[in-house]
DNA sequence: TCCCGATGTATCGGGCCGATACATCGCACG
DNA sequence: CGTGCGATGTATCGGCCCGATACATCGGGA
């Protein structure tokens, strides 16, 4: 998963360990604390060996442009390579089991604007599946096996259970939109500020790579 | 968090591994998928090292009753030592950053009914706590950086946002259950039947997200 | 009869995390 | 003027947990 994650950020632009470990929380901040450098670092050198990314030095002077007194850290910049485009187009497709797990899905969601209308469909159709079945299992205990728990575990199964006819409901929406060609905005959702004039575009489609 | 999750449950009755694995997949069915016995059997092996549980082997014939035909398999039931039980009560009252993230908070809920209201407490508002912090840097992101993002990455945020919204509105009433004294049952939370007589007690528990 | 699904125990490679170590820079506060 | 602290930055290590895999038995339906 972070694999996928941070060649999906690489083809932003080229980012060095920190720089990329803010990012990666910037866009996954909805599903998951903060990528460990424990796991960051390992993975970057993963990629490296695979030829996915190269990883270069920082120039240690421009030249021209303030030498600068300010600084000689060796931070290290990380390119994706046309390869490790290749390997990205290649994960974000596929769907595996773990495509549909809470982590899995929110990268692939998290993604969704490098990807065609039909492989959304079929992920959202897939993360769908995969909470609905989540939801019969919790009924099945809150209706079968209630007079075996406690109050408070019957309370978590329950706003469990809520939260998974929440999420449906998210999942049917989206994938409404995405049939109708229209863009993520679910109606619902008017929690925060910052929308833009940028607004409206949105189905992003195409799978662009910017060649070079 | 499994060997909490692994002591709190063999204190109800000695079990073997496969039983633990479904007692424990009911009981915290709405915070994970199902223990992996790849981390079950391990930790049991731990669990007994350390010498909070033994295992032995089911006994081989009961005497009398039906010495069977049926059957003769090497089952294994792990019982709770009282070493065990100390730990369990130490773990479960004792509250770190981990006790605050999905996972650690929906074990530490599921067992609520092990624990003293001061402890209840401690942990509903120290979880309380960390989602009110996720969720200020989720609108810290769509306030801030809104224009950086892309339609879908925005829509996960919002969606993740709402859900902290949702949590911390539950903490509240079950926080306020919790130190009126009296039992849980979240009003808006009339899911599933199987009520009974017994249910006075306790509000209902969180998750999500891998989590991660 | 034969196979399948549930019951049951167990290991192995690998991903990811938390703790930890170390180093520099700019700024605020004394 | 110094001193320390928070942000920036790179990196490793032990350990938990997962998915894949292997193996074995039992009851029942095709």
């Amino acid at each position: 998963m972070l694999e996928l994650a941070i060649l999906g950020l690489l083809q932003e632009s080229p980012m060095h360990g920190y720089e990329l470990r803010k990012e990666l929380t910037a866009k996954l901040g909805a599903i998951r604390a903060a990528i460990s450098y424990g796991s960051l670092y390992p993975t970057l050198r993963r990629l490296q060996a695979a030829g996915w990314i190269t990883e270069a030095a920082e120039t240690p002077a421009t030249a021209g442009e303030v030498p600068a007194l300010t600084s000689r850290r060796g931070r290290v910049v990380y390119t994706i390579t046309a390869e490790g485009k290749e390997r990205f187009a290649q994960l974000i497709a596929q769907a595996g089991p773990e495509t549909y797990d809470d982590t899995g899905f929110g990268v692939h969601f998290a993604f969704f604007s490098r990807t065609d209308q039909a492989t959304r469909l079929r992920i959202l159709e897939g993360r769908r599946r995969t909470i609905e079945e989540r939801r019969e299992g919790l009924r099945d205990v809150l209706a079968r096996a209630a007079e075996r728990l406690d109050a408070y575990t019957l309370e978590l199964q329950r706003h469990g259970l809520d939260a998974c006819e929440r999420e449906v409901r998210w999942l049917e929406e989206l994938i409404a939109n995405e049939r109708s060609g229209r863009a993520p905005t679910v109606p619902g959702t008017g929690t925060a500020g910052g929308r833009r004039e940028t607004d409206s575009p949105p189905p992003p489609g195409e799978s662009r790579k910017e060649r070079p």
